[in-house]
DNA sequence: AAAGTATATGACTATATGTGAATATTGTCA
DNA sequence: TGACAATATTCACATATAGTCATATACTTT
């Protein structure tokens, strides 16, 4: 792999490697939502709400449309929940190496 | 999804955000690899890429045993592919988005 | 035991990131 | 136009991260 595409990829990653970006998504992924809708999701500022939403944007995995006052947020990528999954299987596999390793010492 | 669940979430996806982190990954997707044999895919010191397979080992991606002198270093998780994939899904998509940008405006 | 190889760690610097408070911007409605 | 609501942006600061160099540790070979 190169350092340029691994570098573009990394900047994806790096934009969902956030507890609040991984809640935001989350939400997003049952429906389009704005920001006052997703500010409960989080206890921080709508200040940090926005910035969060801003490296989503930034980084495609997200995108808005204005609807009067309100700025709808709409998941454009949905293949992120394969990399939801991948967190699911290390986690599930962390847990299996740590048990085999309590059994044997 | 909950706080802590995101957490532990973000601290994978977080192991993976780094070009170079990216590309040992996508080196030992291939077999395992010792830290000699890596440290030639980035241009950075023998410490910095220590540092780089602990974060990996820190967050279960990766396992190392030891074999004589050598620390060889195994992917635990081929799940991680996956979330590779997701960053795939994410460019394409951008790709597509851009183009039709330039298209309307 | 001494010398050598492979890897990890500590101390440090530079840069990046996350945050709240305050402020600016954009759009609505009277 | 003026008041208001939703959201974005700027500032100042604290913390985290990545990197290097020097050094420590672990193991092998002579």
């Amino acid at each position: 792999m190169k350092y340029v595409d691994a570098t573009a990829r990394a900047k994806i990653l790096k934009a969902l490697a956030s507890p609040i970006r991984l809640m935001l998504v989350d939400e997003l992924s049952r429906g389009d939502r704005c920001v006052n809708d997703l500010r409960p999701l989080a206890q921080v500022t709508q200040s940090a709400i926005s910035r969060h939403l801003a490296q989503l944007k930034n980084a495609g995995i997200v995108t808005e449309r204005r609807a009067g006052l309100r700025n709808i947020h709409h998941l454009e990528c949905p293949c992120i929940l394969q990399a939801l999954d991948c967190t699911l299987g290390v986690l599930r596999s962390e847990a299996q190496h740590r048990s085999k390793l309590t059994k044997t010492e």
